[in-house]
DNA sequence: CCGAATCCGGCATGATACTG
DNA sequence: CAGTATCATGCCGGATTCGG
């Protein structure tokens, strides 16, 4: 069982010892998101192998980034979870999603219908940069595309992403994944986007235009 | 030439479909550090195979990350460098430098004396969270260890990491590693470390802590 | 059925030799 | 020096099997 390491001594080459392996950040992606059984895991992550699933987790345990919690409810299976060091990993892992934003889907990956909407709410975690104001209290609606939709609530200071939209939402915002891309990216700004209708917001305006800047560089 | 590709949809699977593979970051971490001949590469990163080297080149010029520059003065071999697209790693490296600054050096890599001060001033770069305040301007040296020295030149709210000691400092701060490190990891408060003695400051003391303090979380 | 452990084919990696 | 070619090794991925 011994690990291949780089040998350097460098943080960098240390923490690539540990989550550089193939599957391993993405496996604390969705830990990242919950807590996450065996069986999530493995469905989350298509094409591990059952025995690599099972390794990675014995060495992400064994160096303290995972724990296994057995203590469950009746007959519930065993749910693996971050450690609070493997939380540390939360602005790594954001870091990661940010640079991955701005790279086009590759050919290999638009085969597979392999989407999910709990990466997209991480992602949208990930991509807001900046805090709220504390006195900027707000919750918008955001529809980017068909298939994506969720809310965020701003409240002294603290920025809430949360699936679905909200009944007593403020604003709603709707446009294509391209164009709210585009913003995000600073490469459309925000009052070009709405006034060539490349998104479209009903409700609070300027409270729809305050949130959305939150996600500008 | 087809890259393995995770086939999902998400951007941190995108990102690691780029700089996911094995040595990929210990490249760029070469490359955020300077422009890189292939010889130096192969020095830096001991273990892997030239041919390798060539392989991961050659694929992350293809998506846009690295450029070859081929035009050197007089005989000069032709350099590597990051693009402006694969300088926005920077901040990616610097988060897995952070996290892995945590962990203690593995026996496997305490074998080695497989150290490098430039690796060290790039920690060092990461390791500074906070931008100096514009009115703070100073100089000092830091001696960790034997074995690394550098200076940090605060001036308008920019700071510099600089190899070796600077002449003009205002003070000078030295340590072990060890105790370096629980400063910045906030185990120990600067002012004990002082009084302690685990660390020495020689010169402007004020400004010593303020500029240790760049480094806390 | 879930959570693995085992076996095995294929491919990525690592070491070395070789060429321009 | 900067790669390319070649081959051995070992990791990865898929299927199967086994214990609870």
């Amino acid at each position: 069982m011994n690990k291949r390491s780089y040998g350097q001594h460098c943080s960098l080459a240390y923490a690539l010892d540990i989550i550089g392996d193939r599957w391993t950040l993405l496996m604390i992606r969705e830990l990242l998101i919950g807590e996450s059984r065996y069986k999530d895991l493995l469905s989350a992550l298509q094409g591990i192998g059952t025995n690599l699933l099972a390794k990675r987790l014995q060495e992400l345990i064994e160096v303290g980034v995972v724990e296994k919690d057995s203590e469950q409810p009746s007959g519930r299976n065993a749910a693996y979870r971050l450690t609070e060091f493997g939380l540390g990993l939360r602005p790594v892992v954001f870091e990661l999603i940010r640079w991955g934003y701005r790279l086009p889907p590759f050919d290999d990956v638009m085969e597979g219908p392999t989407s999910n909407s709990r990466w997209d709410l991480l992602a949208v975690e990930a991509l807001r940069r900046h805090a709220p104001p504390k006195k900027f209290n707000a919750c918008c609606n955001f529809s980017v595309g068909e298939a994506l939709q969720f809310h965020l609530r701003c409240k002294n200071g603290v920025a809430e992403v949360l699936p679905a939209h909200a009944e007593d939402a403020d604003a709603t915002i709707s446009g294509d994944p391209q164009d709210h891309r585009a913003v995000v990216l600073g490469e459309l700004s925000i009052a070009v986007a709405i006034k060539q209708k490349r998104l479209t917001v009903r409700g609070d305006r300027a409270k729809a235009m305050r949130m959305m800047a939150l996600f500008q560089e």
